[in-house]
RNA sequence: GCCCUGGUGGUGGAAUGGUAGACACGCAGGACUUAAAAUCCUGUGAGCUCACGCUCGUGCGGGUUCGAGUCCCGCCCGGGGUACCA
């Protein structure tokens, strides 16, 4: 009988799903184990062999984990909000809704060719109505609570309104708006209902906040940051402009330091940790103020601050710094061209040259910024300030290397200890303190050392960098002039998007005044619309939405209220979505109390790691959120996380003589990459041309050349890069599967290397697998179809060929080598081919271990072997002991819960047979538990060591 | 610049500090065949040698060690992330 993957994957697949062989239960006596992919996005494209990379890699996992006796989640669902489906819309008028179940009826197509042994029945889509919901549901607890430094956590927001009508807000240690007022009991009660709504909104978890957005005209609509390249966007080419904007925010910024904290305690790569590190960004400090020389001009320009805040910082200037030890070196002061103060203190004689550095910077675009590198810019303001430590008057200076968006806006320069301050002081001739006598020659550069005692600097001389920050920040505190500080990089995350196809906001505006609905008129779904596009006076899509107002139930109110027309951006669905796999069809609650208390937390997460900064700290900070209220158990979602690299395509391109590169389908050029005339002919016949359908190639932009038979023909150019629609490099996994079946797509994907690693896709190797399996299956039949399998007790040589691939690949999935598991195997089927053994107890055993890889020909087997295991049957023995085999003796190897390459020996085992037998076993190191010896280190032909 | 990664045959890649190159592709030769495909067998890091073998080899230069692809120090190069962040 031949290896016929076509038909027994067909019977397996249909067998699966008539037994709903992997539907998984909570609760019952095996432990737990939660295998979680990031979901997919379902795009026109279908997969491509890149998106199941990761799934094979955490399905065999999966399967692993339920042979060793866990009770497994597996789950799969759908990220399927998004922008495509909406720019499909805006072209088509078809509904996103539409559009977006047929690419989901394509994606499960394509998934359960493949063989997942995911759980459907717990299949999530964002986009349901039942699903966003508690979407809904999350943003109005957020709404509903703020941050309390004390309690370190997030409180209701019904608590603070109390005590505020007790104490004000002045003894509240919370997280708020950096402008919050400070009010008193007398004044907060005093206060209209609607102005405390308003108070509150400084302290909510999720608020509307004055943001800076990408902001393009044309097309009266925001733009994402990826939506945006070089200026203009990507899609149509029009100019982008920042434009300040009232969006819903979250304040992320409430959990900086747990976001950081939490780190620490999870299982994934340094590097990906290292960049939520970053982007948090937390820096020490301290802020100083320094008071100005002069008093800013009576009567100027009115304070624009809001209307609770009286004018702050008024005849001094705060700055931020992470080095206070460097005070004394201060020259000059530096304030982002933005900063509030640069209009009020400006004298008369300068007003022109600033007046010009600001025009001047507002015009020059992040391009040009950047490309003019380290270019000396700024004007002086006329004005002073006194360092207040030393007295001394210090000019006041503007430069666009002071971002107005990050700490005050303003800085101390120290030219002696900081580069771009030094660069700035030589440029306008500005003296360079020294003061540290540890420092190079500052007049060459700067030095930023903390070594050495300080020299010209007051209080702090002779003292070393740590005693002098202490005394300084003493000194400050003391004084009333500014304390240590901490500055974070994160900002507060924009919350809202100017577009249809995401969840609405469960809010409505009264008399300008942000309030929720009623949670049981949850979901607030989608209105239906007409067109897609913003509308004529450039609000969002859902103001097209006929009768889209809100009518509170307990109010006799027949005009109703405007809902919030903007819609979530698609962070908010990814952020909780591991929870409703947990109890997807519950509509009680997000997910069930036992639920969530039984699976707990995701035990291994599979995903890119272009995630890094995204989703994964948006939905840690979710999660946080819904631990602080104990909504969930755990203060991490996801305990380990196992990037998987990309899988690049190759692309071809034609270079034509115009310089013009086009992109040709791979499949249309030979080996040797080339493009012969007639294939060309026929696409243009076809009008199948290039990456654009409506590109005219005239025939003498092309350079054909002659191949060795006559035939006309021209090079291609290949690259290596993402597969992508664009590029014409994708290459589908259905055609792989249908020629080669899916247990050898699912082991060559592994097969290509690391599963952590990026390379690009070639199918060179994949007869290679394809020639495994079907050696494996002459194991069982020979080929004139004669049942080979014999009941004979296996030889030491044959249980010597299956212990070792036993031990290698329980090994090497314990931490995800699936490409030498896959070598493992073959090395194996070729040496039982070679001892011509197919008896019946090796191959139990080899099935078992093969099933997680090749789960398709594995079941055929264990049906034709007669003795099917359930694969669920944890007792069946998949190698919860293996032997290390010699030609003579059998050494138990214990594999669970013991380190790698631990040998427990027999009992009475005496030291010089263990080393004997291990020189003998040219075994070339070994750990040895018991018997007094400790290691055994054996190099034939040299020495042996024997530390005991 | 800073942070994170990686650098091994013609190729993808194996190697707990212990015989570098497992396994696979590709290539070469052979068997079967009228022939081809498929399949099977043999060889395949470099240099020297008729040969048994010998020498050199994991980006470069040092170090630790009986022993280094692996650990330490200093460089070079590639990939990814990020930035006038005070």
């Amino acid at each position: 009988m031949e290896y016929n993957p076509n038909s027994i994957e067909s019977k397996w697949k249909a067998f699966w799903g008539k037994n709903q062989t992997y539907k998984v239960e909570n609760g019952g006596t095996k432990p737990k184990y939660y295998i979680l992919n990031m979901f997919p996005y379902p795009s026109g494209a279908g997969l491509h062999v890149g998106h199941p990379l990761g799934y094979i890699g955490l399905d065999i996992y999966a399967r692993y984990k339920r042979l060793k006796g866990f009770n497994v989640l597996n789950p799969m669902g759908y990220d399927s909000f998004g922008l495509p489906a909406e720019q499909y819309a805006i072209q088509t008028g078809t509904h996103p809704a539409l559009t977006t179940v047929k690419n989901i009826d394509t994606y499960r197509s394509q998934l359960d060719k493949i063989g997942f042994s995911f759980d459907w029945t717990r299949e999530v889509r964002t986009s349901d109505p039942a699903y966003y919901k508690w979407t809904q549901w999350i943003f109005m607890q957020l709404f509903n609570h703020y941050y309390d430094k004390n309690a370190d956590k997030a409180l209701k927001i019904s608590d603070l309104s109390a005590r505020f009508s007790i104490e004000g807000n002045t003894k509240v240690n919370a997280v708020c708006d950096e402008d919050t007022p400070s009010v008193s009991a007398a004044d907060w009660n005093a206060m209209p209902s609607k102005e405390q709504q308003l108070f509150l909104l400084h302290y909510r978890l999720t608020m509307p906040e004055e943001a800076f957005v990408n902001w393009c005209p044309q097309m009266g609509s925001v733009l994402s940051n990826d939506e945006v390249k070089d200026g203009v966007s990507e899609r149509g080419g029009y100019p982008v402009e920042r434009k300040l904007m009232k969006q819903w925010a979250m304040r992320i910024t409430a959990y900086a330091d747990r976001l950081i904290e939490g780190l620490n305690d999870l299982d994934w790569t340094e590097s990906l940790k290292e960049q939520q590190r970053n982007w948090i960004g937390r820096s020490q400090g301290a802020s100083v103020k320094f008071p100005l020389a002069s008093p800013a001009p009576e009567g100027g320009a009115a304070q624009t601050t809001s209307s609770f805040a009286p004018p702050s910082g008024a005849g001094e200037i705060e700055v931020f710094t992470t080095r206070v030890d460097t005070i004394y070196g201060v020259t000059f002061m530096v304030l982002a061209p933005e900063h509030e103060l640069v209009a009020s203190i400006t004298t008369p004689e300068q007003q022109t040259e600033i007046e010009n550095y600001k025009r001047w910077t507002s015009s020059r675009s992040e391009v040009d910024r950047l490309s003019e590198g380290k270019k000396v810019t700024g004007a002086f303001t006329g004005a002073y300030c006194i360092n207040p430590f030393n007295d001394e008057k210090v000019p006041i200076y503007i430069a666009d290397y002071v971002l107005a968006g990050y700490g005050t806006g303003a800085v101390m320069a120290v030219p002696s200890g900081d580069q771009r301050d030094w660069n700035f002081a030589k440029h306008f001739n500005l003296p360079i303190i020294p003061i540290l006598d540890a420092q190079k020659d500052v007049e060459i550069e700067a030095d930023n050392t903390k070594e050495g005692q300080y020299i010209n600097s007051g209080i702090i001389n002779g003292m070393t960098y740590k005693e002098a920050t202490q005394t300084l920040v003493d000194a400050l505190e003391e004084r009333g002039l500014g304390k240590g500080k901490v500055q974070y990089r994160l900002r507060n995350a924009v919350f809202s998007r100017q577009r249809y196809w995401g969840e609405p906001v469960p809010v409505y505006w009264k008399e300008g005044v942000p309030y929720l609905i009623e949670e049981s008129e949850l979901p607030l779904e989608l209105p239906v619309i007409d067109e897609y596009l913003p509308t004529a006076t450039g609000e969002p899509p859902l103001g097209r939405a006929k009768e889209w107002r809100y009518h509170p139930k307990n109010e006799e109110n027949t005009e109703g209220y405007e809902y919030e027309l903007s819609t979530m951006p698609g962070w908010a669905g990814s952020s909780w979505y591991f929870y409703r796999y947990m109890d997807p069809s519950n509509d009680i609650v997000f997910a069930s109390k036992e639920a969530v208390n039984y699976w707990k937390q995701v035990d291994l997460y599979g995903g890119g790691t272009e995630h890094a900064v995204g989703h994964l700290l948006y939905s840690r900070f979710w999660n946080m959120f819904m631990y602080d209220l104990g909504l969930v158990p755990e203060k991490e979602y996801a305990k380990k996380l196992l990037n998987q690299g990309m899988i690049q395509g190759r692309s071809l391109y034609l270079k034509l003589k115009t310089g013009r590169r086009l992109f040709v389908n791979v499949n249309l050029a030979d080996e040797k990459d080339r493009l012969y005339r007639d294939v060309y002919l026929t696409m243009v016949e076809n009008d199948n041309r290039f990456e654009n359908i409506n590109d005219t190639v005239e025939n003498g932009d092309i350079e054909w050349l002659t191949d060795e038979n006559g035939k006309a023909y021209t090079s291609l150019t290949p690259e290596i890069e993402k597969m992508s629609k664009r590029t014409l490099n994708v290459v589908n996994p259905d055609d792989m599967v249908d020629k080669y079946g899916a247990d050898c797509f699912r082991m060559y994907e592994m097969f290509l290397g690391p599963i952590t690693d990026a390379k690009p896709w070639s199918t060179g190797g994949i007869t290679g697998v394809s020639g495994f399996l079907r050696k494996f299956w002459s194991l069982f039949y020979d080929q004139n179809g004669k049942f080979l399998v014999t009941d004979g007790e296996p030889t030491k040589d044959e249980l010597k060929i299956l212990h070792t691939a036993i031990k290698k690949v329980n090994d090497d999935i314990e931490r995800f080598g699936f490409n030498t598991c896959v070598s493992a195997f073959m090395v194996c089927v070729n040496e039982l081919k070679s001892a011509k053994c197919s008896k019946r107890l090796i191959l139990n055993e080899l099935t078992v271990l093969l099933a997680p890889f090749a789960p398709f020909i594995t079941e055929e087997a264990w049906e034709q072997l007669g003795n099917t295991p359930s694969v669920l049957d944890a007792s069946y023995p998949v190698a919860n002991e293996a032997y290390l085999v010699s030609d003579e003796i059998l050494y138990p190897i214990s594999i669970n819960g013991k380190k790698r390459g631990e040998i427990t020996f027999p009992a009475g085992t005496n030291a010089k047979e263990i080393e004997a037998t291990v020189v003998d076993l040219e075994v070339v190191q070994k750990w040895v538990n018991g018997g007094g010896i400790k290691k055994v280190i054996v190099v034939p032909g040299r020495m042996i060591n024997v530390v005991i």
